[in-house]
DNA sequence: GATGAATGAGTTTTCATTCAT
DNA sequence: TATGAATGAAAACTCATTCAT
């Protein structure tokens, strides 16, 4: 029997608090830096047992990424289905809360992808990577030039480049949510919601009308 | 006599060649997975000495970090005030063209940087994420500040909020950059340098207009 | 029931398919490194079986031993009646012919013989010592005894002693025959049952005849 | 520094222990199953210094095993200066005497030969069986050519054969010795001295006049 | 009778840090 | 002041064995 089918076999419950404290360890230090000691100490199981399941410490990772990549999958589906009749400037919008709403719910598997961005021995790097590049290929691309087909986009504008400039700043406005909100403790009050949504809107209009003043250069 | 002093007493050559191995190894492994081992191995020197001179791995990490800092301000303060008397996408520009100078003379200070955003476990790391929200308030408000005055930047600009964009938007160009290039090989050729500047002129016009078209909502 | 029983009430093919696992891996691995869940993988069966069959990894090896034990013991036994008739020289040259086809039939059993003269953490190793003891004993003292009366043999000789050289030469002569031929890979192709057969002829005529020359001392 | 040198740094009296500790262990369990953890437990030294001193298990094997190599190498030159103008059969006696006495000063080194031979998952099998062939080579070969030359051997002798055949009894007479006596205690008393050369003696008239009688086939 | 999840002591190896010389 | 030998806790991983189902 394979490792993976091991752990599989487990009850339902077991395994979601094996895979609840792998996020957990992961998010916290990083794949090299993440203790199986700590783990199996904080689940109550024997150290054996972990790799019974996953064979390695980089199968137990490969648990967790796919986990996370399936999570974030689910929301991109949900978005594009949701905004599908909208006009560009509201995707966007609807696609910065969805990330916000995202981080909310899920802040330890965020932790994991910010960590891997810079992190160069990562397992599954590669993948992730690809990964990323596809949601700017994949889904800000189209976005794009459906907004420049509906003339909502200026039609003179360079796809590739606006979609890696939508993806930087959507991108980094997150970042700075996650860090500067979630470092404080944990999730949305209605204040912070409120804030939030005003920047994204402020944000939204930046985005449509640019910097530029009468004498812009 | 103080750990710091002692290494401060070293003769000029012994002390560069320390900080860069350090540098090296900080870069390349982050904090926690740096080798001390490693290091000493590589200047020569025996293992006791680099505790004489520091006191820990962490005394260290400190020379590097503000060795880093200092490279930074310097390069901040040159461009500030070459570009004095320009405009403000002009600056915008001449910022991000520094930015790519800077990782090109200094690659492995800005994996540092890039490792010490999104892990939690450098030491030092409240201390970097202030500095890093000094640039933003220190450098690029009173940008957008005198952008508004002049009329360069609408009026209505929350400046706040613009600052923040800039940041975003000038930050994740730069990790892509890092990112892209520097992961093939090497340094700029001129090539590179046309490409670079080019997609530099189009982010500022990005910046400037933004993308809505005639249809914008 | 004891264990031994249970793995009698099999089914044949099961019986078998284990034992020639098992070998295998004792073969290839010794006893200790050899490893139960390696051998429980490539059977398709539950760890848990082995245990409920054999008691322990040694209970397995008992198993394997005796088989072992019987290989030999249905050799010589042929090898014996088959020559009953011939002179001395001639058993010598059929024995060593039936130890190179015994170590083709079944090179596992014969790397399992190898390891366990040497490595003194095998299990039921007195039993071997006395088992590969018996076989100079029981086998070929009462052939050098017949040649002797036979007048085949010198009638001063120790009887002692030459079997013992017996032993040894032809035992290290398949010893050699066992690792130039084996480690290459597989069984005897006709050019190296020449090659063996005339070398057999030599070693038998050296063993009738001596060294030494006119000048010998 | 090299862990080999930090090793040679140590004092004298401290890399005897550690070499008779590993020699031993070695020795009574083969490579892998040699425990570094018993080694230090036995030295009443941290266990990290091994790896200090070594690298690995296997470079503190590599250094057991090289020092035994020495030891062998020094044994034959002196029974191959000694016996320079003796004739070959006294050659043949000497050398059975010098493996005599080698095993008995040094049983360790001795088995773990033995171990080598036929254990496959030793460091430097390679080398070894590259060193032990040598020994035919180098000091058996030369042997019998000046025993034909000198027409103390037959001069129809197939000097290769020969030398395997030689190489063979003398490696089987030396393991038979170990086994049987070494395995009871302790070393050579007079009387076991006077009953190996007595051995030693009818040995090699066998190897000289072979075991042919009048009616020999 | 068969299963396979659970165990925990075992393995080698790494490494920051200390301190006598 | 510089050295480098010594330390010991920590790491990932293996494996024979047990036992409830």
């Amino acid at each position: 029997m394979l490792p993976r089918e091991r752990f599989q076999n487990l009850e339902s419950q077991k395994k979601q608090k094996i895979l609840d404290v792998a996020v957990d360890e992961f998010a916290s230090h990083g794949f090299r830096e993440a203790s199986v000691n700590r783990m199996v100490q904080r689940l109550g199981i024997a150290k054996g047992s972990i790799f019974q399941y996953f064979g390695s410490k980089e199968g137990l990772f490969h648990l967790v990424f796919h986990h996370a990549v399936e999570l974030v999958r689910h929301s991109l589906r949900r978005v594009k289905q949701d905004t599908a009749e909208t006009d560009f400037f509201e995707r966007i919008r609807q696609s910065l809360l969805a990330g916000i709403r995202f981080i909310d719910q899920h802040p330890r598997v965020y932790h994991i992808y910010l960590k891997m961005i810079f992190q160069e021995d990562f397992p599954l790097r590669a993948e992730f990577l690809k990964q990323v590049h596809l949601f700017s290929a994949e889904y800000l691309k189209p976005l794009v030039e459906a907004g420049v087909a509906r003339g909502e986009l200026r039609s003179d504008l360079n796809v590739e480049m606006a979609a890696f400039f939508l993806d930087a700043i959507m991108d980094r406005f997150l970042q700075a949510y996650a860090v500067s909100f979630l470092d404080a403790g944990a999730g949305l009050y209605q204040a912070q919601i409120e804030d939030i949504t005003q920047k994204i809107d402020e944000f939204v209009r930046l985005i449509r009308d640019g910097m530029g003043g009468d004498n812009a250069a």
